[in-house]
DNA sequence: CAATACTTGACTAAAAAAGTCGGGTATTAC
DNA sequence: GTAATACCCGACTTTTTTAGTCAAGTATTG
């Protein structure tokens, strides 16, 4: 399991669809723009994610990437897995110095608790991430008034 | 939060030590050997370590290193901290193009979610990785109060 | 004093990340 | 049917990070 930043742009690029599914196929000229990754590289990391099931293409004028199921079917861990293409993890396989089990040990210790980032990864999905901020949001509208300027430039954006 | 070769290597290089420390301080030589890491990368390793004090040194023959406090007080969150040095986590401070609110959505979404991750590894310590050879029961445990540790993490951050 | 082993900083090769470029192909709207 | 949109794909470059090396120390023990 492998945190970088290309996992983390991942994750923002299927987050911003998700915020923004219910406008249709989301392209990824519209995800540069507002996340600030370049769009060469969007390509690419939608190459992956389309790959391997997350996302679902249309072609043409008004088309654009979508969510493949719903946001609460999909997974941290898949999206950062999709992109970094994980090895080993252990490399432990062919080690000329891993014959006397002592190696072996903290091998296996780490190995262990990767597997419990990712199962931690695994639990936390697209859905859950939005619902709690949202919820968030709303409070702090009723608290502070000047929410409503920000709320309006997002309105105008769009 | 970022979590690549370099932290690994960190965590099983200190897992090393918890495991061996009954002996007297150990050398990086010897967890150069038993865990094939290069020594002067170790010695990298470890004089950010030692700033860090997680583990203090002993000079001489027969010294080393051993860990700095018990290791049901060391997780491998500060770690992994130690060595990765962290940096702005969002990006977000100096963008251009992160005025209209919209930019800063997703980007928080993500700080939430590294700061989830973050708590995790906060939560886990040497002494319980290395008493619990299979540690199901952590994630176990992980897995029940998972939704309350979302739930603390967002209302925190207001 | 000599061997051990930590301490430090500068340097380097290799790999990965991040971004670029140039050509595609499918689809829609006019 | 053609032009515009936007996905698709592979090769390429630049930059950063990783991982490792080298060389010169300092402190401590036996």
């Amino acid at each position: 399991m492998r945190l970088t930043a290309k996992g983390r742009y991942a994750v923002t690029a299927m987050l911003d669809i998700a915020v923004h599914q219910e406008k249709g196929p989301i392209s990824l000229a519209d995800i540069s723009e507002r996340q600030g990754i370049s769009l060469s590289y969007l390509e690419q990391l939608f190459s992956k994610l389309r790959r391997n099931e997350l996302v679902s293409s249309v072609r043409g004028p008004g088309g654009g990437y979508k969510l493949s199921r719903d946001a609460g079917d999909i997974f941290v861990a898949q999206i950062v897995d999709s992109v970094d293409e994980t090895v080993d993890a252990t490399k432990c396989a062919g080690r000329a110095n891993c014959q006397h089990g002592e190696t072996c040990l903290t091998h296996e210790l780490w190995a262990d608790l990767s597997e419990q980032i990712h199962q931690f990864l695994s639990s936390i999905d697209l859905a859950t991430i939005i619902a709690n901020r949202t919820v968030r949001e709303v409070a702090d509208r009723q608290d502070a008034h000047q929410e409503e300027n920000i709320e309006r430039a997002l309105a105008q954006e769009a």
